[in-house]
DNA sequence: GAACATTATGCAAACGTTTGAAACTGCCAA
DNA sequence: TTGGCAGTTTCAAACGTTTGCATAATGTTC
């Protein structure tokens, strides 16, 4: 027997027929005698056929695969994305190609370019911390293939993207801990160079000026890497330096845990005396002592949505124009910021 | 300007030339004249030409592309697997198509369809929970597309495999609380059907009888699902019984976590009156109170390993015999087991 | 000025599939 | 006998690329 997959010339070679007509029988086309139609079926089953999809995507001009660029998979976040996404393709008939960026512009455009010539009928991306320069992006716009951001929106280019209402669930966080009666709230702020970062900042301060709370510059700290340690030592330093905290609002939750872990070594009550909010409400997040307050991100969703406006695009004649899909973010109260639950026993 | 990507044809036809002399020039092959090379260098660059895979894929039958099916993304564990895939991958030139089975056996036979029918030069399959019927993988092995399971291994399958050692990571766990002085251990353990649960189950029989420690098959419960409520229900239900009960050794941490869960609310003390050892590592292992230990599996290096293997069989003529790796765990031990560190203040 | 070597280029087939058009088989009617 | 028609089947081209072989154009040698 022949190595590899079965062909339809295999099938013809076999039954003395031509391709055309092997190809015809197989979708029930009309004009195929029911004995050829039943022979042919009968060998593509014997032999277990199964189309060539690299054939099809080169005569169609059409892979359905869309390819997938996401800063990392390790990540409670992005993975939950990439499950909407998986999800999505394969409701839709798509495979999905994933490349992971390693938050590294170089690597981002490699696989940009990976996916590119593997001839994805659409890209998703979310773009790496690292990247300001934009021409690998815009060749792909350029050469027509359909791109949708998710996540993290690009500045400086008009595409559709679906992400979250960072601005607004930041508010909701700071609302809520001005709520429990801060006024002195801190914020470990992610890096400036990414607008996600930049919104939630932006709550901040709205919410603090919605409730005239002065602001004081020197409560935002940036936390370039968002780790635990990173926070940790900025909250050792704000703790250490006489500055009056009652609350903590983080960029994530990795900060929001180091924030905790210095103000409990610090003799500090959470939340009686300083509550905490953190950010994306991360799988460990209602596992830590005391449970982690954050804001809920719809990862899952974002996925699917990114994948379904994908499949628009690809589906419609015309570039139509670019839409931006605003997701609502809910707030998560838990123990580390709700004063109200501190007199129950802490449970987990 | 045409839509779509440029192609050789394109470049042959506004040089005049053939495409023949295209592709050579492209790839600096003798016999062509400088000036030549340097016009299609020129407009190759000028118009971002990108081989087209496709066509390549076809004509070499050869994708460079690995299919992985997984359980599912949303899994520490998995997803540093996929990590490990990735780079390994992306560093040998290979694209990566991923889908997950959501452990369901419908899904993942039709996936591993959509692979083949792909054309991927080989398949990474951790199987789903469900899977009992092998037909669809044996058909993988029929047509001579190399496959290497990973973490899961599969009976009735001789095929490349990088696993865990299991019966070691659990027997080392086990001893460990044997250490900590525990002599009535409970297991919450996996479900019968998957190896994996099987070989933990083992090593933790073997720690017993190794320790002279009588084992009571009533001290063994199987977790099917590995939630945190199914085992939060099942610890209940042990402690209420009255049995005499000082260690648990759980399947999973999400198992272990349910279990702590119980046994803080009963008002028993960890790791003093009992210890808990749990299962993978999770992220939140480290995070939850007291911290849990467990049983590291190297995720990363499993998937890197798997893929190794993988290109390892692309690339050699016939089939060899098939392998079986198996990777060390690593026992982390933290407060959930560790009573020399009751006294010392808890941390996080 | 014929024979030949060298250099640069083109032709055609192949990979697996689809599909419009062409062609072949019977068969019946004019 | 010819024409026509339906029912089947085949041909050929196309998708983008590579590559063995053929060919063209030029230069070299006796």
């Amino acid at each position: 027997m022949k190595k590899g997959q079965v062909t339809i010339k295999d099938i013809a070679k076999e039954l003395n027929i031509s391709c055309s007509t092997v190809s015809r029988a197989l979708k029930d086309f009309p004009g195929i005698s029911p004995n050829t139609r039943k022979a042919v079926m009968e060998l593509a089953n014997k032999y277990n056929y199964r189309p060539n999809s690299i054939a099809l995507s080169l005569r169609n001009q059409k892979t359905n695969v869309i390819g997938v660029i996401i800063p990392e998979t390790v990540h409670f976040f992005f993975s939950t994305v990439i499950s909407g996404i998986e999800d999505e393709a394969m409701k839709e008939g798509y495979n999905v190609m994933i490349c992971q960026s390693n938050e590294n512009y170089e690597r981002e455009a490699d696989s940009i370019d990976a996916l590119m010539s593997a001839r994805v009928d659409g890209l998703l991306v979310s773009i790496s911390r690292e990247t300001s320069d934009l021409a690998h992006l815009q060749k792909v716009v350029d050469e027509g293939v359909p791109m949708v951001f998710f996540d993290r929106l690009v500045e400086g280019m008009n595409a559709t993207s679906v992400i979250v209402d960072d601005y607004q669930g930041a508010y909701d966080a700071v609302e809520h801990l001005i709520e429990q009666g801060c006024k002195s709230i801190v914020h470990l702020a992610g890096p400036e160079n990414l607008i996600i970062g930049r919104k939630r900042k932006e709550g901040y301060i709205s919410a603090l000026e919605d409730y005239e709370i002065p602001i004081d510059e020197s409560y935002v700290v940036e936390c370039r890497y968002g780790t635990q340690e990173e926070a940790e030592i900025a909250m050792d330093r704000l703790l250490s330096s006489g500055k009056r905290i009652d609350g903590v609002f983080a960029n994530n939750d990795m900060a929001a845990l180091g924030a905790l872990k210095a103000i409990k070594r610090a003799g500090i009550a959470v939340p009686n005396e300083i509550a905490i909010v953190g950010y994306s409400d991360w799988h460990f997040s209602s596992l830590v002592h005391p449970a982690l307050s954050s804001v809920a991100q719809p990862g899952y969703e974002m996925g699917r949505e990114a994948a379904r406006l994908m499949f628009e695009e690809i589906n419609k004649e015309e570039r139509g124009k670019s839409v931006i899909k605003i997701l609502d973010t809910a707030l998560v109260v838990r123990e580390s910021s709700n004063k109200a639950s501190v007199n129950q026993p802490a449970d987990l």
